[in-house]
DNA sequence: TTTATTTTGATTGATTTTGCTTGTTTTTAT
DNA sequence: ATAAAAACAAGCAAAATCAATCAAAATAAA
């Protein structure tokens, strides 16, 4: 068995339990264990996989609060949401009224918000949302309240609901899970779903964040059609193919 | 199982819940408690979660400004603070409804409940309290929504009034700045003082968190007269002639 | 074929990991 | 306040695993 052959294997063995031991690895490519610890440390120094004493195990990305140790992927990923909501802020204007819904996008703007002095009325239902744009004295906040769902820390609900209800903003920023033609934008939870319903219709012009892994993608519950809305901002990886559906329907996408 | 393997485990069970036990881990990983403890310390020292008594739970990004402007006050007679919230916090039992206002004190007992699992339903106004007690999942938490005081982060206004008036709650917990037999309870702020006065006309039960130095003076703002409250805790400087004052008002004194 | 290079397997001592036990600290209940 | 219980850190020794070394084997190059 050649070299690369066994490291092949190796990978192949790896990915299909996410763990394999030396001895295991012994076993079916009939080397010796020096042989493939040899190949374990070749593997981990091109990125293949981890090592650990015993064995190996599959490149993880944990940790959703520690960025360092994101993989290549999320962390271009998260690039990607910097920039969406980079794209966003820079199109706020001073005293502009905003509604903020809870997401992971959406908090990249708050944060942009937050450690801004732009002057800006801003809405929201999100506690983490909250707290980060806070942080800039010259925001008027309102916190949409009600019922929080503790995994999103998102108030839902009829409380929130009749909350929103209140308030007439000029633009509204809402993440999705889900954005097709057909199906429109949709998202695993129905309250949530409701919620980010609501915000749209508050708000005079309805931009949704979504990365371009959200296309295609259909969730559990959806929030509205995809008429419903004004503008998308995604990324570049979005096929012009998919761009030029959406502009048929007289929707802005927007890709940075 | 691999250490490393182990340890992803670990990170993974972790963020499901926020938290999580050693002796839960044992059984998942069917290791020992030393063993597990010995993943924790690596985690920690590599910033990946935090270990408590028992267990672990996730790294909170606390937000920075706000919990600079927090940190002095909250610094200055904070073991008293965390005494006193303990002692609310073991007055708690079992499935019972509580509302808790913006303060350091409160706080400090929405850390305590947060890292319990203690099932209850908390209703606040501050956006801190939330995220912090949204670590218990065993809590159905109601967030108090309306224009947000960015010194304090709690949601204060008509709205606000409004949100309180649909609950009635068992105990209130209700920080304050100043507590004197004749001009009652007193806060800085106006509109918080009408919020925190609300909270306790929706709770059957009101107990003032507040420590010796909150007394004999007087803020700006009146929430209540004292007749109004049922229980205060306090620390043990308390001078014992001014709790038998209280005393004849029906006020019960704890001092720890 | 001869020579150089790479790969491999075996050996050895070093390192890592682990569970246990000890006594200490922290927490909880009384 | 005190006692009991739980959780902890530290040290230890056994077992597993590892890295380093080196010589033999395989491969490639001359």
């Amino acid at each position: 068995m050649f070299p690369e052959e066994r490291r092949n294997k190796i990978m192949t063995m790896l990915l299909e339990n996410k763990r394999i031991s030396v001895k295991a690895l012994c076993e079916a490519t009939q080397a010796s264990e020096a042989t493939i610890r040899r190949d374990l440390s070749y593997l981990e120094q091109h990125q293949k996989l981890e090592r650990t004493h015993g064995g190996a195990v599959v490149l993880e990305n944990i940790s959703l609060t520690q960025e360092d140790s994101f993989s290549q992927k999320s962390l271009k990923l998260h690039e990607e949401k910097r920039r969406i909501a980079a794209t966003a802020f820079h199109m706020l204007e001073e005293n502009e009224s905003l509604v903020l819904d809870a997401g992971t996008t959406t908090l990249e703007l708050a944060k942009l918000i937050g450690d801004s002095n732009k002057h800006l009325v801003v809405v929201t239902n999100s506690t983490t949302v909250s707290q980060t744009i806070a942080r800039n004295p010259n925001v008027e906040l309102y916190a949409i309240g009600g019922r929080v769902r503790l995994n999103t820390l998102a108030a839902v609900g009829n409380m929130a609901m009749e909350a929103l209800e209140r308030f007439n903003v000029r633009k509204a920023f809402i993440g999705v899970n889900g954005v097709t033609i057909d199906n429109g934008l949709t998202t695993p939870d129905l309250e949530e779903a409701r919620v980010k319903y609501q915000m749209m219709k508050i708000a005079s012009e309805v931009t949704i964040l979504a990365d371009h892994s959200k296309f295609k993608k259909v969730a559990l519950c959806e929030i509205a059609p995809i008429g419903r809305i004004d503008r998308i901002i995604t990324d570049t990886q979005l096929k012009e193919t998919i761009v030029s559906q959406y502009s048929q329907y007289d929707i802005e996408v927007i890709c940075v």
